[in-house]
DNA sequence: ACGATTATTCAGTGAATTCTTAATTGTGGC
DNA sequence: GCCACAATTAAGAATTCACTGAATAATCGT
């Protein structure tokens, strides 16, 4: 990073300040991802449009086919990402010493938390699901791989049967299923929702009310009899 | 499938030699609607094409535009059939002297069979939403109507909480939405939960299970103290 | 300094896509 | 039988689409 070269251009040697690389791959495909990662959850992998992604991201279609192949597989990665994102701040909740009531509601309160600030992750799981699951059987990334909570719930589980406060013999599988539902379906389904049941169902008033509800319910289906 | 009729055209009665008349405008146009309900369910509006709609009706393209306008109006047209097919078959159901209990249990495992057994409704669902709602919005023919079971709910839980086998104060809206997710979630992402967690969840035997977990969940919820 | 490699820019290409103009054909009313 | 109109064919305009060949420019190893 020497600087110098004076050539015969007036490309001044740029001094200490803020240097921008004129070209950094790194930095384009990441521009590329972000842009794609909004026009597929806009407008569905059939909806988007690869020139509304490159113009997005401030480049070429080329770049688009240079760094991800084709439209399919830079969905392909798009998705991955997007479950990566989600597993990684599963990671991060550490509920491993949590006391098993209170895990679960916060396991739950993050799960709805997660889906609320990010609708792009619904909206391209829609999309994938449309495809009949297609891109997440041909990936390599995400594999068979699967959401951490699954072994998190089992623990909080046993832990809180062993306490007297769980049933014993609940499907963690289920049990994650039914938390997910009840976040997933009130944000995916949010605009028919409400125009047909009227109400705002995403002010924060609804939102808080809705996740006392699901938290209810889910307790509720596990309370030791 | 009931497609939009505006035209009150009494099919003439066929005289004793079947003959088919080379010319049916309802026919036709019941044809561009089942093969777009199924067009739109398969790729979402964005990537259905209107020329396999058009094909798959054995009809031309010109056909779609004189009966339906253009490719939204049809998309509208299909959904709001989608809805109105679902909600008839809700008001056949006649919960109205049910037992609180069976009558809620019978509209859960109704509602889950219907999803089961209409996977196009929820593609449909899931690509409006993707929409933000805006055909819904628009529909005249849809309007503000609203599905049945929100009052056949409030029926059951007035009755079940007068007989003391539910607890009072439930909100119906609330509990017809977590019938509706708990269902609907199953169903919608059938392909991302197979492929993570492994198991068939479209078995006769998972999906047994499926109903059962979740009128126990259900019914847990809103359960007498 | 210089060649090799990587990244970007540009300018398409052919196929597909929605929708239209317009000719033609069948149908029911009289 | 004949007409007005409804319904169907036919052909294509206009545009958009995903994707590519190839020239150019920056960067790096040596």
């Amino acid at each position: 990073m020497t600087p110098g070269r004076k050539s015969r251009t007036v490309r001044k040697a740029v001094p200490a300040r803020s240097r921008k690389p004129k070209r950094d791959a790194e930095a384009t495909r990441e521009r590329i991802f972000a842009a794609a990662t909004r026009e597929f959850a806009s407008h569905g992998f059939g909806g988007a449009r690869v020139d509304r992604i490159s113009k997005r991201a401030k480049t070429f279609d080329r770049m688009l086919y240079y760094h991800f192949g084709n439209k399919e597989q830079l969905f392909r990665v798009v998705l991955e990402g997007a479950y990566e994102d989600l597993w990684a701040a599963e990671e991060r909740l550490d509920l491993a010493r949590a006391d098993p009531v209170a895990g679960l509601r916060e396991l739950i309160a993050f799960t709805w938390q997660y889906y609320v600030d990010h609708p792009e992750f619904i909206r391209l799981l829609n999309s994938e699901n449309l495809q009949q699951g297609r891109n997440v059987r041909r990936s390599t990334r995400v594999g068979k791989l699967s959401s951490p909570f699954i072994r998190i719930i089992s623990d909080l589980l046993a832990r809180g049967a062993k306490e007297g406060v769980f049933r014993s013999g609940v499907d963690p599988l289920k049990l994650y299923i039914t938390i997910a539902a009840l976040g997933y379906f009130y944000v995916s389904n949010r605009y028919t929702l409400t125009h047909f049941l009227g109400a705002d169902l995403m002010g924060e008033k609804a939102r808080k009310a809705w996740l006392a509800h699901i938290t209810d319910v889910v307790l509720a289906s596990i309370a030791a009899a």
